[in-house]
DNA sequence: GCTCATTACCCAATCGTTTGGGTAGTGAGG
DNA sequence: CCTCACTACCCAAACGATTGGGTAATGAGC
């Protein structure tokens, strides 16, 4: 009988084995300060508190979720916990919730409007105390019709207007490519952007090009190619980039390591050396960027702090906080792939 | 009153609406077909089914839960989802699981004991009905904690003797890879063989010693290097092999993609082309490896399947079936990075 | 010795379901 | 006309915890 694990006794029980009533034994256990002061002698809470130590006493949460109408869990949707980049956030999401007594369901979205849907309902059905949304499209449809709903939320990664978010900040990191590029002498450069409904990309890319124009270079719209955020994405974009032999860029930016590193394999394939033929910066510095044969020149985000930070926010808004958008700083490494300097002109 | 979303209306609310007493709307709307049947006129039933859709009703899991023991949700553990391999068999895990009504749970424990234990805890107090543990240690300790506490759970990724698992055929990949190696010309070759704590590694570095000793090769002791999963590890494990100059093999196995690049990455620095001077083949086939600069060869394992199936095995424990470990096929993909005729001796 | 506050508790309702066990009402069979 | 089996429901007790509201017993104050 001794404690085969939790699930095995209950309050009752230890109220029983002590002679005090059940509610007793919850203000004890489970009470603020005060009330718990309020509700025991000290010698005999202690009395309490030993044996629900000794005998593994753990609240059953769906017990306790049925009367205080909160579960302590959250949900995050994020479109596939196999790109690398939602997987670090997560950690930083399963860590920071650790730290506060939550519990995340985490589900995959793959970016498809009716699987969102369907995953909402289901975190939804489970009484989350709220959602982290990793999924967020610039339309922002669903997220109207969760506000209306009330249903407590809050944006990682890609930042939508009007809703709080944990973000890097990606306008700033694509700022910060343009100008290398611009310094090592590169005045002709392709991007590789991403997917239009993400504000990931589509905020790297205007930065990029925002700060790259300031410096007084141009870049037409047939330059910014968009993409899926993998490596085939990333190889086919670049494939179209180099097809065009008369007006190949001297660098490619591209939005995502991932797809940066599908521009790697095109270049390869085209004969070009990267690095020396051209130039190539990526996103978000995932672990890989500094491994590769080619080391790759990358933007560092913060990553596993932005799914700390969302985590932050959302009990913010589980608070009743008012809470502002968050943006992270980047910053930029660069690496062979991009570390050669460039006869200007 | 247009239903603000799961949570506002309850069976009371319905039975009320109609006029019935909750129980028979809980029998007629969850109730199996022949319970269901006895329980209300078929016509009432209908009556019963349209007003709880038009409501948009959905049951509490807590007070079901509460009532049936039962929470339908199944806890993952794995080292770290920010390795692609644990995160693709997730994506098969939250499919199946999606499928069959169950929501699942996953944490990252780090290959640390400590969190393993934390995790664990964390997942058992939730109730979960069942685990699916990513991260076993070939010591087994906690595994047998588990199965004397009498939880149901599966292993995936990793197995462990005892223990039901959904795994790769590691052996049989690493003798592949050996076939293959050798076939090209390799006599001398190095692995890089993972945590010696996890099955995997082992059990590809295994497959490959007995292959290549088959085949007549010989592979000190000293070839052998352990390693962590990730691309340092790879580059660090590469490093300590091509330090020595007098002996430097002619080809490499990681036991692992992320190993495997690293290793990509010691060996341009070492100087090294791989493919031309080096042979590097990995294992898991991720979607990288097909796109790198140098295409990496490497086994490819069903990981989403894998997932798939540890579900399907829980599931099957939880049936109170007895279930038996499954091991998927792995199949060779080579590539550049190994695909070359050596002058054999 | 009486009032009054404080201490240290107990009581019971409640959250939303499920489920074993009724029970009126109907129709058939004998 | 009585019995018996259905049909179509209802009743109430759980499941484990929380929480607003008691209430005896003790001690202090006057």
């Amino acid at each position: 009988m001794t404690g085969i694990g939790p699930g095995s006794v209950t309050l009752k029980d230890l109220a029983a084995e002590l002679g005090l009533h059940p509610s007793t034994v919850s203000r004890i256990l489970h009470g603020k300060a005060e009330t718990a002061r309020g509700a025991a002698a000290p010698v005999t809470a202690q009395r309490v508190r030993d044996l629900a130590k000794k005998v593994g006493y753990s609240p059953d949460p769906q017990a306790t979720s049925l009367r205080t109408r909160r579960t302590h869990l959250l949900g995050v949707i994020v479109p596939r916990l196999s790109d690398l980049v939602l997987a670090v956030m997560y950690e930083g999401i399963d860590e920071a919730a650790d730290d506060a007594n939550y519990s995340t369901f985490v589900m995959n979205s793959r970016d498809d409007t009716s699987i969102q849907r369907h995953k909402m309902e289901i975190m939804l059905s489970r009484r989350v105390d709220g959602l982290i949304i990793g999924d967020a499209h610039l339309d922002g449809n669903i997220l109207d019709e969760l506000a209306e709903r009330k249903v407590p939320f809050v944006l990682m990664n890609r930042a939508i207007a009007g809703f709080a978010s944990a973000t890097c900040d990606d306008t700033l990191g694509g700022a910060l490519v343009a100008q290398h590029l611009w310094d090592q002498g590169h005045r002709d450069v392709s991007i590789i952007a991403g997917e239009p409904y993400a504000s990931t990309g589509v905020d790297r890319t205007h930065g990029f090009v925002s700060r790259f124009r300031a410096l007084g270079g141009t870049i037409p719209e047939s330059a910014i190619v968009w993409s899926r955020f993998d490596t085939l994405g990333g190889h086919t974009a670049a494939n179209s980039i180099l097809r065009d032999t008369d007006r190949r860029p001297s660098a490619i930016f591209a939005v995502n390591d991932f797809a940066a590193i599908g521009a790697m394999g095109a270049a390869n394939s085209h004969g070009l050396h990267v690095g020396r033929d051209l130039a190539i910066v990526g996103f978000n510095d995932t672990s890989l960027a500094a491994q590769l044969p080619i080391a790759l020149s990358s933007v560092h985000s913060p990553m596993h702090d932005i799914g700390r930070v969302a985590v932050k926010l959302l009990l913010g808004v589980l608070n009743g906080d008012a809470v502002e958008s968050i943006k992270l700083l980047p910053v930029l490494c660069v690496r062979d792939s991009s570390d050669f300097t460039w006869a200007a002109g």
